[in-house]
DNA sequence: GATAAAATGAGAATTGTTATCATATTTAGG
DNA sequence: CCTAAATATGATAACAATTCTCATTTTATC
């Protein structure tokens, strides 16, 4: 990775941006600032900067949603891979909803669990 | 709700599909099988099952990524209300991707953990 | 300072999803 | 069982988030 004024801009200002911004908030955070950088430049170093372990991109699955039949708590599994889907049941984490619910405040009303990696058929 | 055959068609089919599909992926299925059902029926229905608790939609955040600049371990919760993003600390589940690991026998890398509900401002 | 590699900007293209609207189906009451 | 109101459908346009393309500019290296 080169160096490059806009990396640089946009680190900062997420760095400063403690919200977990999207990346249209940040777009807007830099036009408003002057440093007016291009939507795909912005694009392109989030992505960068994620995959350089710098910062962190969160998003639960891929682009897409998935359906589940299966409406009692618990969590899924997919495989970067080949993207199957798998089901982890819920007593990896026993309460895990209610002591994230002591910790906050906050009403947890659900969760999305989506634990990332290589399943075992494609580890063979 | 009414009753509707093509809604029947795509809980059916839903649930002999266990790999949690995507929208897409039943779409494909459906008109493998001949029971093509328009693209805009299979999303409207996949939304008012899931509105009405009969089928579970995952996905993590909304439509859109977020970026954090915290890469080390912890978990976040959204507002429904707000949308706003806090984090919450790694502690209510200690070990979570270990034991999610050992239980599954899969190399698991990172994981999105995202719980919904309503923040404590917004609760007032 | 010349050169190759990497980064940029602008806008087109893609993808997943929702909205629109005219038509068809379902449900309940008379 | 007929009809009206509510609900659902299909086709396609619209939309939003993100990625791609490509000509130009910047960075690192020798």
């Amino acid at each position: 990775m080169n160096y490059s004024k806009q990396r640089e801009t946009i680190l900062n200002t997420l760095k400063e941006n403690v919200v977990h911004p999207t990346a249209e908030y940040l777009y807007d955070v830099l036009k408003r600032e002057n440093s007016s950088i291009s939507l795909a430049t912005l694009y392109r170093n989030l992505n960068q900067l994620a995959e350089n372990g710098i910062i962190k991109k969160i998003d639960g699955l891929e682009s897409s949603s998935h359906y589940d039949h299966n409406t009692h708590e618990h969590y899924h599994f997919i495989c970067d891979k080949c993207k199957k889907v798998y089901d982890i049941s819920a007593d990896v984490a026993p309460d895990l909803v209610k002591k994230a619910q002591d910790e906050t405040g906050f009403t947890i009303n659900g969760s999305d669990i989506v634990f990332h990696g290589i399943c075992k058929d494609c580890n063979k």
